[in-house]
DNA sequence: CCAAATCCCTACTTATCCCATAGGAATAAT
DNA sequence: ATTATTCCTATGGGATAAGTAGGGATTTGG
């Protein structure tokens, strides 16, 4: 049950973007880089990747840079992970119909799939990136290592 | 988000053997290979590895097999999971204390990680093998392909 | 127009690690 | 003994993730 490092990056990124370039200017791919500590090529890929999903807008030139394509409060979680990893949860290729007792068992799984499917997505998609920013920012800097 | 090829096989293992082998006997790596149609040489080694974790009970020689450690109702699915897997969500190794900006970040990522966890930890840690079996059961066979 | 800054695209490399296979040693029943 | 099984270790192949590199396209400002 991982998430790739690409998702984690995206989120960083995203996040980034949520707190920092509220006022307007567009944030160049290199500072993003260099105030999360992200690898830079592998970063300008994932923003690109970002853009297409329609998650930010991004601005070429000399005062270019990335934004939120909407407000932070209108961006979910779940959309930022869904957008480099696709489903979350492992989805069974059913193939052909399996013999009685594998038969069963597929089901089992797809009962449990289902599960995770709602309590994963009942997370994700109900936070929001200002979500986030507005519980990290009341609780003060210094709190909770404990994970 | 993906969960590794090994705990699925493990998984429907688990299910099968709460299933089929409640009458006592215990059944062989080979037969369960056979019936769920999972790879026979890489199951050894699942199974291997569930034993050691305490969840499947093994006998050898001529009437040999597997059996689980416990009754079906007293396993959870995340006992399963995580004995494969390790710990079902991302874990953030934090390795030094970063700059500002990043750190605000990283204190989002770990209120995510946080949520998810309690997310999927309340579904596999209160699902047992037993009430797969039952729901599935109770279901009959024909019901659901829709995941 | 020119230079600088930036996004954009594509190909490549590398490393990791999952998935599986193979062969045989130990153990137990008949 | 023979047969059926678990148990252990090593090995390979292949996919995929993670990151690198280089250069083209676009915009701003002088």
């Amino acid at each position: 049950m991982k998430l790739s490092q690409k998702a984690e990056y995206a989120l960083r990124a995203m996040i980034h973007l949520a707190r920092e370039s509220a006022g307007g200017g567009a944030r160049p791919a290199t500072q993003i880089a260099k105030d999360e500590e992200l690898p830079e090529k592998f970063l300008e890929q994932i923003l690109s990747d970002l853009r297409k999903q329609g998650l930010v807008k991004s601005r070429r030139g000399a005062v270019g840079g990335y934004n939120l394509a909407r407000a932070g409060g209108k961006i979910t979680v779940g959309e930022v992970l869904r957008a480099m990893d696709g489903p979350l949860v492992p989805r069974l290729e059913v193939s052909a119909a399996r013999s009685g007792s594998a038969n069963l068992t597929l089901q089992c799984l797809r009962l449990v799939w289902r599960k995770l499917a709602v309590g994963i997505s009942g997370v994700v998609d109900n936070l929001t990136l200002q979500d986030l920013c507005d519980t990290v920012e009341e609780q003060g800097a210094a709190l909770d290592y404990s994970i």
